[in-house]
DNA sequence: GTCTATAGCGCGATAGAC
DNA sequence: GTCTATCGCGCTATAGAC
């Protein structure tokens, strides 16, 4: 597990052209031409495409994750930190030059293709955000700040399917200003 | 007759194929051995994958917002009516042996590697299912079986994209089961 | 309308030189 | 580690027999 230079402009080729296309569109030929390498030599650092896939998903998951906890963790109040967590999706759709949608997103989409040890990532991907809103929907409403009818962790269900789903809309309809609406009207919700 | 057999049997197969694997996993290939003819003669049909496509959509998207739009003219109440209209995206998901998304959930993900034309199809899926869905909500409003803050028009897209989202979230987690979670607790949040 | 046959290309993957 | 060269396969698409 070398972090190579090359190793790590094949990983963040590969993750950009999924997001953008999907994985069933994005090709060794394509990270090939913008890593500025052959294909073979992809091949040296990922045998298979699944290879590929899976270390995106082993670097990606935790990546994220962690950029979620340190939102968790942060003496911010609950609303803050739930605008933050939704900027991490919007961070997401207009950075770089082109629209992307959320790696598990896209990935979820196209997942009746892909194999069972990857499957499994995807699927622990979305519990584990599910799980983290969960804690952060409860400290909002402990502290007053937050207040909605149903279950809590219905609620966290709702807000995670609804950022994953925005994500692949906006991309074709709307853009960056439909996203900001969206969680507009989502603060309006669960706002005490 | 036989021939409109045939073209009803292509469509049909492509369509759910798509919506299970997504449009660069479905092929040509895997259409005839469905229908039970040949690769040559699907061709005959539909010169190319994307008149395939953009006939697809031609008759997915009239279809399913006719069933929209006998919901709405119905005398149910705004809240039966939003049922019926999630009853749509239920029964997408669960009918048949296998998951399937929305057609333009599908092909929404995978919209960059389409042209012009069915990228023009998808976007006005979603815009005609947010104005149908603003409609909806306005009467409930109206008539006082709904009451949330915020602009109806922002609610309507919120609902939306939930719902195409959690198309694609339930398929790789919790299933259908996850489905209505999500969306009993949309009525928590949207009921007076 | 449906078939056989095939063209032409892009894909993932491998062998072996350097 | 990166290259050239190549294999075998599956894809979309076309030509032409029946």
């Amino acid at each position: 597990m070398k972090a190579t230079n090359t190793r790590l402009k094949i990983l963040d080729t590969a993750q950009e052209l999924i997001q953008k296309l999907g994985v069933n569109a994005m090709s060794y030929a394509d990270i090939s031409t913008a890593v500025g390498i052959r294909k073979a030599s992809i091949h040296y650092y990922f045998p298979s495409k699944e290879d590929l896939l899976v270390s995106l998903l082993e670097r990606y998951n935790p990546y994220f994750l962690k950029l979620v906890d340190t939102i968790l963790e942060s003496p911010d109040s609950a609303e803050i930190k739930l605008r933050r967590y939704c900027g991490l999706f919007e961070a997401t759709l207009s950075s770089g030059e082109q629209d992307k949608a959320c790696l598990c997103g896209m990935l979820g989409a196209e997942v009746k293709t892909l194999n069972s040890p990857l499957a499994e990532q995807i699927t622990q991907f979305y519990q584990k955000n599910e799980i983290r809103l969960t804690k952060l929907l409860t400290q909002g409403k402990d502290t007053g700040v937050f207040s909605f009818s149903g279950e809590t962790a219905a609620m966290a269900k709702l807000i995670f399917s609804l950022l994953e789903g925005e994500l692949l809309i906006a991309r074709a309809h709307g853009g960056v200003a439909h996203f900001r609406v969206v969680v507009e009207q989502l603060f309006q919700l669960v706002k005490a």
